[in-house]
DNA sequence: TTATCAAAGGATAATAATTATCGTTTGAGA
DNA sequence: TCTCAAACGATAATTATTATCCTTTGATAA
């Protein structure tokens, strides 16, 4: 079982309720957008702010203890920070998967034909999932 | 040389000099934003709306005339569809190159570990252009 | 254990981004 | 040329995000 407040020290976040709450979700759902984080915690805090959900997305952001993944077709969702993956969004219910794909291969193409430097990937894919195409 | 009017009536856009000079920036450009294209448009048409560049971009992207490409970090970019390509981002000046990146073996190594029919991909490189490492 | 204070929370105003509305203009076909 | 749906421009409305300001609260140290 994680222990959401050293999580928070260690990333030099403050520890507040709302706070252990945000990444709680987030440990237990993967992926969310700012408004199913809004929903969400307004069942365990009626008053809490909209305000202080993008705040503290924000801050955790900043100190790269989230990340935030730009999907097609939809709002952006945030995810805690772990290895590097790739995300599968599918568009029928648009459920995300993480998929652990090895892209030193894509890189060292990539590497051939530019002259970048390149120092981070974003892949995303995007299909139908086995629930939706049942 | 490319004739916007022809193509613009391929994809069942009815043709405006708005149009055409918007496909036009989007072709000499590559990849721009909602408020680089205003601006430059601006100069063209000292009367035009932003609104007519939103409905125009949603009315290309709808038909998959354009599409759009989601940049971490910054805001979106929309291109002339062409055959599937990743995208490489200078994080230090912005400047973005198309790659012709072979996805195959990506396609071919998630789908072995997962159950999603994978239909499309979205990969976007971050790194140091030659120009900034210099 | 309590006192202190910077930082975080909540309410809400302000700003930015996008979409909708509506009267006018215009491109495409008859 | 005439007609009309569709596009344009102006701008209002909506949505998304950030800023402000006062109150509350963790974290630290006496």
């Amino acid at each position: 079982m994680t222990n959401y407040t050293n999580l928070l020290k260690e990333y030099d976040l403050k520890v507040t309720p709302q706070r252990v709450a945000i990444v709680e979700e987030l440990y237990n759902n993967g992926h969310m957008n700012i408004d199913d984080l809004y929903k969400k915690l307004l069942s365990k805090f009626p008053s809490i702010s909209l305000a202080t959900i993008y705040k503290n997305i924000n801050a955790m952001v900043e100190k790269v203890f989230l990340s935030e993944v730009k999907l097609p077709n939809s709002k952006s969702v945030y995810e805690l920070v772990k290895v590097e993956h790739a995300h599968l969004v599918c568009s029928s219910c648009g459920y995300i998967e993480d998929v652990m794909l090895d892209a030193s291969s894509i890189l060292e193409e990539a590497s051939k034909i530019t002259s970048f430097k390149i120092d981070s990937t974003n892949i995303v894919l995007s299909g139908i999932c086995s629930n939706c195409s049942k």
